[in-house]
DNA sequence: TTATAATAGTTACAATTGAAACTAATTGCA
DNA sequence: TGCAATTAGTTTCAATTGTAACTATTATAA
C-alpha cells in the first residue's frame, strides 16, 4: 500500500459516519419500530417535549434540520394527533406548536428507552472516558462549526 | 424541564449524527464539488485504491454499504471510467474490479485532500486525546456491534 | 400610503436511498 | 445427472430527502 494510501477503516470520518449509522439504526428501533415515529419527527418530538409553543423555525433551528424537513414532520404528526398547531397572534404565518395529550404521553414513553439506550452506550466507557468524550466532541463540533 | 426530559444538545446520538453530517458535508465539498465523486462513490474509490481486482461483495463489506449502493456506485463510475470491470474466470457472476487509470489519477489527488482535512479536524485534540478518541470509538463501536 | 424586501412555512419536482423481486451462475446433494 | 437452494449482482418500485419556486404575511423605507 503507498503511503498516499488511505483505509476506510482508519479514517475518522468513516468511523464516525459508520458509528452513527448503528446508532441510529438501534434507536428507530425504538421509535420507529415501535411507535411508528420517523427519525425526523423524534426530533421533532424531543424539541417540543422540553418547550412547547414554539415555532417550527425554532424546532429547525434546534434539531439542525432544514425548514422542509421540519414542515414535512410537523404535518404528518398533525395528522396523526402528536402536535397541535395554532398561530401566534402578532405574526400569523408563525406557528405555535405544541405536543398534544397524546404526543406527549408517547414522548414520556419513548424518553425514558432513549437514555437508557444512551446509558448503556455509555456505561462501557467509564466516568473519566465519559468526561473525555464529551469534550473531544464539543472540541470537534467547534472546529467543523467554525468554517460554514 | 422534568427529569424526564431530554435534551438533544446533550443526547449522544443526535451529538454524533450532528457532528457525522458537518463532516460529511465539508468532506462533499472535496469529492463532489472538486471532482463529481459522490458520497458512496468516494467509499468504492476508497476501497479500490488500496486493493485492486476484488468483487463487490468485497466492497460492500469494507464500506458498510449494502449492496444495492455498491452495485449503482460502481455502475456510475464505471460509465464515467473511473472503473473497470471483468468477471472471474472461476465464477462468472463475480465481478473484478479495479480503479480505472483515471479512476487512479482522481484517487491520488482526492486522498492527500481528505487525509488533510482528517488532520486538521484532528489537529486541536493533541496527541493524547487523538489516542483517547480512537479508543472511545473502537468501544463504542463494538458495542453497538455487539448487539445487530 | 405604497412598493420592495424579507420572513415563515408549503408545495412541486428531481435525486437519492431502501426493500423486494428478479436474472444468471454456481453449489449441494438425492 | 438433474433439481432445489444459494450466491452475485441488477432492476423495479416506493419512500425519503434536497432544492427551488411558491404563497401569505410582515417589515422597511421612499
Amino acid at each position: 500500500m503507498a503511503t498516499s494510501d488511505l483505509l476506510l477503516e482508519e479514517f475518522l470520518p468513516y468511523r464516525l459516519s459508520y458509528l452513527t449509522n448503528l446508532i441510529s439504526r438501534d434507536l428507530a428501533r425504538l421509535y420507529t419500530d415501535q411507535f411508528g415515529i420517523a427519525h425526523t419527527e423524534w426530533r421533532v418530538m424531543a424539541v417540543l417535549g422540553v418547550s412547547g409553543g414554539v415555532s417550527a423555525a425554532h424546532v429547525a433551528e434546534k434539531t439542525a434540520m432544514d425548514k422542509v424537513a421540519v414542515s414535512r414532520a410537523i404535518n404528518n404528526m398533525i395528522k396523526n394527533n402528536l402536535i397541535s398547531r395554532s398561530f401566534a397572534d402578532d405574526d400569523k404565518r408563525r406557528s405555535v406548536l405544541s405536543l398534544s395529550k397524546k404526543g406527549k404521553k408517547r414522548y414520556e414513553k419513548i424518553v425514558p428507552l432513549v437514555r437508557d439506550y444512551e446509558k448503556k452506550l455509555l456505561a462501557g466507557l467509564g466516568e473519566a472516558d465519559q468526561e473525555k468524550l464529551d469534550d473531544i466532541l464539543k472540541k470537534l463540533t467547534h472546529y467543523v462549526e467554525g468554517d460554514q
